[in-house]
DNA sequence: GATGAAATCCCTGTAAT
DNA sequence: ATTACAGGGATTTCATC
């Protein structure tokens, strides 16, 4: 099943749309009655609004934010990944492999992929680029505070 | 404002509460009658599992995931920022201020800052750094494509 | 054509086993 | 942890603007 295509002309959002996104992201679990209070609506039409926010694609999914460090991930990094040459699919699955990667992008440049690594230790962190490091060279970052968690993006 | 602290020994997850965490990060929105057919529990119970991860700090908190390509970014850029003397703190406070800074991590090494930025065009890009190189080199990167989405971290 | 209102149905939370 | 019960929320239909 192929995913949709965003439309050629993006989705305009009103003022609603808005209020509704940000109250869902704060919390996606809250009930339709109270999204409707929020945003001034009835449950009805509030219901009806989420649903073409999904139709439309905009609402890709509700989903939950973990805590690493809950689960004694301690430590998070950032890998650049240079693939040596002829080595770049095999690399990209060893990547997608490995679930400690927690997000990998492609991108333009010398480096070919910034990866986003949660882990234990900073052990932990050799015994996994290892298993890349025989096919790319890689240049690591670790994470000391993150001043700007994953936000929306500007809605207006 | 201080967030609580990890516990020291990290939340030890049964078979259950992987499953329900791996359901909820697929639809945070579904209901727990749902839930609980799902893991195989009683939906008191699965209830019961879901504040407790919740208390616990493993379950930070529902959100909802947005498709930036609906909403007219089609681009994606990430971008090392490293300040002059002297800027660090106020080069951190541009970027909090700029929404289009979806994500911004402060890591060792001589790039102090790694960053995700949201896109209408090319253009957009140059006129958002510029409030930047005042005060700090930049590296810019453009995302291709995104082999490994956001995705949740081990949980064994 | 989309919004608000009412009724039915289902879900959630509580208490007791 | 499950089952039963009481309360509240969600969805559908209908009427309205």
């Amino acid at each position: 099943m192929s995913k949709r295509l965003a439309s050629i002309a993006p989705v305009a959002l009103d003022d609603t749309d808005r209020a509704l996104l940000a109250a869902l992201a704060q919390d996606a679990r809250q009930p339709v009655s109270e999204l409707a209070r929020v945003v001034g609506l009835s449950a009805p039409s509030t219901a009806e609004r989420v649903r073409r926010l999904e139709a439309q694609g905009v609402i890709e999914r509700f989903t939950v934010q973990i805590d690493p460090r809950a689960l004694g991930f301690t430590l998070q990094a950032i890998v650049r990944v240079k693939p040596l040459p002829g080595q770049l699919h095999l690399v990209e699955e060893v990547i997608r492999r490995i679930p400690e990667f927690v997000e990998c992008d492609k991108v333009t440049g010398d480096d070919c992929f910034i990866c986003r690594l949660y882990l234990h230790s900073i052990e932990q962190l050799d015994e996994i680029l290892s298993k890349v490091t025989e096919r790319a060279e890689t240049s690591t970052a670790i994470v000391k505070s993150t001043p700007v968690a994953r936000r929306l993006p500007p809605l207006g």
